[in-house]
DNA sequence: CCCCAAAGTAACCTTTCGGTTACTTAACCC
DNA sequence: GGGTTAAGTAACCGAAAGGTTACTTTGGGG
């Protein structure tokens, strides 16, 4: 017979943590892929290898799930941000972020969906985003004042410049495509273009 | 009895190029409120005050329906940028082009849509498409000939640049008003972001 | 050891939505 | 002016998709 652990061993019959986990990857996949109105709640199930009955078991509806899959990833893109801080201060964080960007595109093409479809004015978890977008505002503010970054534009707009720069590739890959005539994809595009933000990045400079 | 035309007056019972139009101009607005997925052909049909069975008439089906639309934004953007060819060669085109969006949101939003949906690797009108971009990425290596560019950023790089300084507001407006605090909507964003573009192009210049 | 709550399954229900059928009415041309 | 064609309407259809019901299975604690 098999040995298996009563508990701890690797393939329990039934682990809810787990199941929840891959629910959670799958949804991130395929909303990200499709968004939110163009994602289908049996591909998600499909993807996770999950019956469908246990999305809801989890996560109520489907906006739910996608509320849950926002605020994971918020949550790990916070901590992954505050253990690379001390990086993030050097010059070039441009390219930095850039590839940042490059390596979690589903995260970055979540974050467009949301916004492009987002009706009204209140976003989710609007308090926590926009706390995080004060603290960055703040950090440049004080480069600002140190003389690594030009005083004569707003820290919001420094802030914006920034994201658009190095969040537009990822976000909208097929104008980019259109615009360079491969895909942003490419390992040779992103190389070349973090080199480009370097050099334009000393537009930030005094 | 009112004096009605046989047929140029202004109220015709049946004029199919005026039913036609006002399908196209509704689905431009419930395509980039919701984008293909989110969108709803009856709600098209609701804002074009026409019965749904026309947009079959017209335009096949929905997939139809979007190419349409696209392609007579296609057509309109291009003849407006020849129109404005000689202003656009002016230094400050970073502002020029952030307005332009702003004052062109929809049709910013339609793009982002697409773009963000496309599967695979070809988008819609794919060569006419890129012929545009490459006579766009001539133009800026002229410059660059001429010295009013920088040379050190390759012109397609250059090109992205520009595009996502100037579309990412109107394109993510959530996420830009989560950096900004403010809607990107707001008159008095546009009007100074304007000047910190300004101020930012300095970085495309040698 | 057995009972109960949580995890999991399958089959079903309801609504939504893109698309169609079948018909009516206006316009244009000879 | 009449008939042919295109424009327009209303009611309907079927599939897809989100969500639910009712049931089974597992695991853990008294």
């Amino acid at each position: 017979m098999p040995a298996r652990a009563k508990k701890p061993a690797g393939a329990a019959v039934r682990d809810p943590g787990r199941t929840r986990h891959r629910i959670l990857d799958a949804a991130l996949k395929e909303f990200s892929a499709r968004g939110f109105a163009g994602a289908r709640i049996e591909g998600i199930a499909r993807r996770a290898k999950v019956n469908k009955r246990m999305l809801y078991h989890y996560f109520g509806d489907k906006e739910g799930l996608f509320r849950a899959v926002l605020r994971h990833k918020i949550g790990d893109r916070r901590s992954r941000i505050e253990a690379q801080m001390p990086e993030s201060d050097t010059a070039s964080s441009l390219p930095l972020w850039f590839r940042q960007n490059c390596r979690d595109i589903d995260w970055v093409r979540l974050l467009a969906w949301e916004s492009l479809q987002a009706r009204g004015d209140a976003v989710l978890d609007e308090r926590e985003r926009r706390r995080l977008a004060l603290r960055a505002a703040a950090r440049i503010r004080q480069k600002q004042a140190a003389g690594h970054l030009r005083k004569d534009v707003p820290a919001a707009h420094l802030q914006l410049a920034k994201v658009s720069l190095t969040m537009f590739p990822m976000a909208l890959p097929q104008l980019a495509r259109l615009i360079l005539g491969r895909s942003p994809h490419s390992p040779r595009f992103q190389k070349e273009y973090a080199r480009s933000l370097e050099t334009i990045s000393a537009a930030f400079r005094p």
